[in-house]
DNA sequence: ATAATTATCTGCAAGTTTGCACAAAAATAT
DNA sequence: ATATTTTTGTGCAAACTTGCAGATAATTAT
């Protein structure tokens, strides 16, 4: 049953998409009202009234990714493979979304977006901070999990592991927006696995 | 012996580096022409003059930063001591810059700001491949130095470590610049280094 | 039908941002 | 002294950005 008044002619969830899009090719300063209107197909009014102002529009469009494509992260990385497999799955789960974009790969839109604004912007900040955990958490519950079945050195501390296996991802955000020219990401992936599971 | 015209009141270097501290700040796109123009104590019209537009201002501090922070990063790696301590002083030698700001840390100049306009901008995106190429390729000499002299596993490739090594920087100044509650740079940067060494 | 509700659209007003033109100032060369 | 050179400073014009007010449209409730 529909609400009451006028229907809404973009669904919100779309329209989140689509201004998620904008702020992962110009960033959040770089990006204005007009350029999310652009493409949205809203009018500015319209975007300020189904969720806020600009910063609203950010946070609500991060927050959207995240919720998925962590999702499929976290899919990957307990997919019930070897400790390898399952580690090179996630990583190389991100390749098909950092590589998105209009003109080139963009990278990942919290990690190569957020991190500016997390300096001058505490809630921004905390969002990036949040995001950060929850990367680190997961991997580190896959290592608990590796541990536990003897997949890794008896003294190892999964949560090490964890923030280092997390800091290749983050690695892997910036290096795929930077296209430096030699960079090979499944090999990175591949070898700095092997490298960090002493294979 | 003094140039012909009226004397410059400003060192160019020194603006510079006031510039640089408005954008690591703010990032490129979030910081105006004024707000540069306040932290270097410029007039506008001076600015451009000495230096071009925004973003020749941008790129010139970004550049006058990596001849200095590169230089002291490749002391503390090629400083002669054990691999594991070389590595563990280079990422060390980043935290008092990573942590210097006036409300907080600020992480990297470069990995921090950079990374957002390298996918709108050609000249920025090399810029930053540049940096993040010089650092693997830093790191990479020294992992072949270690392996001749045995300090490395027999197969292993110096150049896939020289990367993994360097996306430990990475998340680094990611992770300084978000404020994680729980994380202690330390701690993850020695845990890391025994990590990948295998120890 | 009429009222009530919600969304969209037009337009404006205030503030920012940028780049440039032009005049003034401070030094050296002749 | 006067001219020349270089930097600095004031001011303006154009474009952009943002937020809001008020009108219009589309739907449901009574």
């Amino acid at each position: 049953m529909r609400p009451r008044g006028r229907p809404r002619k973009y669904d919100p969830d779309t329209a989140l998409e689509a201004a998620l899009g904008a702020f992962w090719d110009c960033g959040f300063a770089g990006t204005s009202l007009e350029d999310i209107a652009e493409a949205t197909g809203m009018s500015r009014p319209s975007l300020q009234a189904a969720f806020g102002d600009k910063k609203a529009i950010y946070r609500k469009a991060i927050a959207r990714f995240n919720v998925e494509f962590l999702g499929t992260l976290e899919a990957a990385l307990f997919a019930g493979g070897s400790l390898e497999d399952d580690l090179v799955g996630f990583y190389l789960a991100t390749l098909p979304t950092y590589r998105t974009g209009p003109d080139g790969p963009l990278g990942c839109p919290v990690i190569c977006t957020a991190t500016v604004e997390a300096a001058g912007d505490a809630d921004i900040r905390a969002d990036l901070a949040a995001a950060l955990d929850r990367i680190d958490a997961d991997l580190t519950t896959r290592f608990e999990q590796a541990s536990e079945q003897g997949a890794l050195a008896p003294g190892a501390d999964p949560k090490a592991y964890g923030q280092l296996a997390g800091a290749l991802l983050h690695s892997l955000a910036v290096r795929t927006r930077a296209r430096q020219p030699d960079f090979d990401a499944e090999a990175f992936v591949r070898a700095s696995v092997r490298a960090v599971l002493k294979i």
